[in-house]
DNA sequence: TAGGAATTGTGTACAAATTACACGACTGCG
DNA sequence: CGCAGTCGTGTAATTTGTACACAATTCCTA
């Protein structure tokens, strides 16, 4: 940043003034949350109590505090709006159109969340959030489809290398589930025998001596996650792992 | 973003007052510059003329104007602090610790671009900015040694798929030079018979009849990005194909 | 002008990964 | 008891990755 771009704000600190030419841009965070339920990918959405906006869905979102650092406001805001801890979170990007936001200036920062729908029960059940198929999105409140789907691209791509995917699973599951998920992921048909293959490849998994239980055809053996392997990616796009 | 923070966000601007608590974050971008001149990658660094980094080196940084959209602050910030136009510029992450700037909140998000040194000679020649080796860099400013890092990250994987390397050379280069940025980049040695099949396999190249004449051994055959091939990123971050 | 230094241009053998593809066995259910 | 649905498994063909060597060209210098 230059001297003079430095000066000016400290100026605009100090004299508590004239804030209107540098800090009228308000910085929000907002979150996708992919869930995996009935073979689809789904993400969390809130109900749009904007008037612009009416009817519309929106990702959970808020403006990031004064006293909090950014890669953190994405933490509060699930804690505070579905009641999750300690979930899986990644930062995307930064969307920055001037008139994204009817009603300023307000520059976000994606975040993508992968959770496990059954385990993490929304705590706080309010009943305007919902879970939705990625197929058939439509009327998103701001440019809310566009950051779904970049933050679905990123995952596309992290999925393929990093065993992030898991945080969307129970602990033990079966392989066609795992290939389901893939499945609804990337949006394609994989081959089972060669699906099992790769995964094996990659040693991410312990075979367990459990078989599925509420199938209604012949049961697949249960898998976890081998103990030690983290399920968050190896470098968080901020140089931090979590 | 939830009704309540926005309601708040409406007042603070209807009242023109109160900004302290919604607008006190100030956002600014950060260019990671690469080039590369003498079998080196190098990053274009200014002189901080603030008095916390005396004598650091820093990124070329601004705020952003309340008038432009984020993605546009980094082509104003690259065309007003050293002339270049029509660059390579991708985003690459949003940095956001609480006490990152000892001068205030500020939130700033990283772009990374290639630019060939030669033929963008710097047109503003602001002595205090200057090509440095990635090798050695210490004593940056603000959290910009981590940026450049986060930015090196992306490159790296961005190089092995995309065309956008060739941003960093000359109009016709060699195989040679083509494999010593690779190595530079990556920081690693390439099988040269390997490497020339690879790149071949990729069909990115059309072969000139024209050869080096400027080396002191044998020269090589020239080379150059084929027509209509971008050499940008397929997908920006955000979306935007440029 | 001959020899040395540096680099060009080229191919093959082996290992590893990817892809396409089929069948008998098991379980639940009607 | 038979059908529907899935499990578990292997091989051959292809593509990709890796390791590795030698003769030819050009410049430079002694």
């Amino acid at each position: 940043m230059t001297a003079e771009a430095l000066k000016k704000l400290k100026t605009a600190e100090s004299e508590k003034i004239s804030h209107i030419d540098y800090f009228n841009i308000a910085i929000s965070v907002d979150c996708v949350i992919f869930g995996f339920e009935k073979k689809e990918l789904r993400v969390l959405l809130i109900k749009s109590d904007l008037e612009e906006f009416a009817d519309k869905w929106s990702l959970l979102g808020d403006l990031v505090k004064i006293d909090e650092d950014l890669d953190s406001a994405p933490y509060r805001v699930l804690r505070q709006r579905t009641g999750l801890e300690d979930v899986f979170l990644q930062q995307v990007g930064s969307f920055g159109a001037i008139n994204r936001h009817p009603s300023g200036r307000v520059i976000t920062t994606a975040y993508y969340s992968l959770i496990n729908i059954r385990n993490h029960k929304l705590k706080i059940t309010d009943n305007e959030v919902h879970w939705h198929s990625l197929k058939n999105l439509k009327d998103l409140a701001f440019d809310h489809k566009q950051i779904i789907e970049v933050c679905l691209q990123r995952l596309r791509i992290q999925i393929m290398d990093e065993p992030v995917i898991f945080n969307l699973l129970p602990e033990k599951f079966s392989l066609r589930e795992l290939q389901d998920l893939y499945q609804a992921i990337l949006g394609i048909k994989l081959d089972r025998r060669n699906f099992r293959k790769k995964i094996a490849l990659k040693k991410w998994l312990d075979e367990l001596d459990e078989m599925e239980d509420d199938v209604p055809h012949r049961p697949g053996k249960l898998y976890k996650v081998k103990t030690g392997l983290k399920k968050n990616a190896l470098v968080e796009i901020a140089g931090k792992t979590k």
